[in-house]
DNA sequence: ATAAACTTTCAATAATTATTGAAAGTTTAG
DNA sequence: CTAAACTTTCAATAATTATTGAAAGTTTAT
């Protein structure tokens, strides 16, 4: 395998992949080309190298900024701006903890507490309503801890200490 | 908050957290009103309780039932096929953990290895793509080990040893 | 001040994904 | 055997989501 079909396996792989941590297809691919780049890269660059029009790309660069993993970097000398994005896997894992816990996770949380809350009218359902609703909290709730506790560690402390416990 | 409210509120969350896991809409609220149904239900049931369509319900639930997560029940007397889901949130886990390892993250792990594998060619750009793409491979892996001990352990012991280590 | 270089916005459109519903298929009871 | 009860399949359609491209907006150089 050469590097260009290599780069294109990687770029559409990964991007494919996205729709597993929450972000669109463009996004995703962006964020890859960006990631094996020996250099940042130009709106008009990455327009070309991916084949999508300078509005999505505009779009989708703003959100991976939002995400904290793409940042504009100013290159002396030139008008245009550049983009980067986190080159470091566990700096880019714990980004994306963080964002996951804070949009998706804590949110349902907050159902879920609500919804296991409810007055205990003494009926069946209702009782197994707040059963498995508090049981699923509290399994969210330790998930959404770890997810935390990964985004706040020192890099690779984390991975140790994991492959330690479960080796 | 009521009863039915509750239930309506429980379903729409947990059903709209469905794209997390990476099953659909009708496939993730099906699953939500089985969690908290107090016994098996029918086609019929489950069509009238979340107003969708006969073939809707018949494919989410095969798909539901390929997942590992919900079964058919046979009742006595009844010509009706019912349904239950798992109702244990730590054995949910486990299965849906040890799918997306095989449906997400072992594919993706393939194609990283064979992209990590090209010939280095000396150049830097090429030099970069082995670098990265191993680097992601790495975590990925880890990721991946880490979900597959999960999905094998005793209930409980994954969640107090988690805690305890991260407490 | 203004023109060139560049980025953002957003309504229109395309692409994708989910849903319906009715016909075909299957199973069971009598 | 066959009619009734039930489930599955799948082409058509609807709903959702992503993408485009051109106009509007912004910044910088002169």
């Amino acid at each position: 395998m050469e590097y260009k079909e290599a780069k294109e396996k990687f770029i559409s792989t990964w991007g494919s992949l996205g729709t597993l941590w929450g972000i669109n297809k463009a996004m995703a691919q962006i964020q890859s080309l960006l990631f094996i780049s020996i250099k940042p890269l130009s709106m008009e660059e990455i327009m070309e190298e991916l084949k999508i029009s300078r509005g999505n790309t505009s779009m989708n660069l703003r959100q991976l900024m939002d995400w904290g993993i793409v940042t504009k970097e100013l290159i002396p000398g030139e008008r245009k701006e550049f983009f980067t994005t986190e080159k470091d896997v566990q700096e880019l894992a714990r980004h994306i903890a963080k964002e996951r816990s804070r949009r998706e996770i804590k949110p349902v949380l907050k159902v879920l507490k609500e919804v296991s809350s409810i007055n205990d009218d003494g009926t069946e359902k209702t009782k197994e309503l707040i059963k498995q609703t508090k049981a699923l909290h509290d399994l969210a709730d330790t998930a959404d801890s770890l997810l935390n506790k990964v985004a706040n560690q020192e890099q690779n402390w984390v991975t140790k200490s994991l492959l330690k416990l479960f080796k």
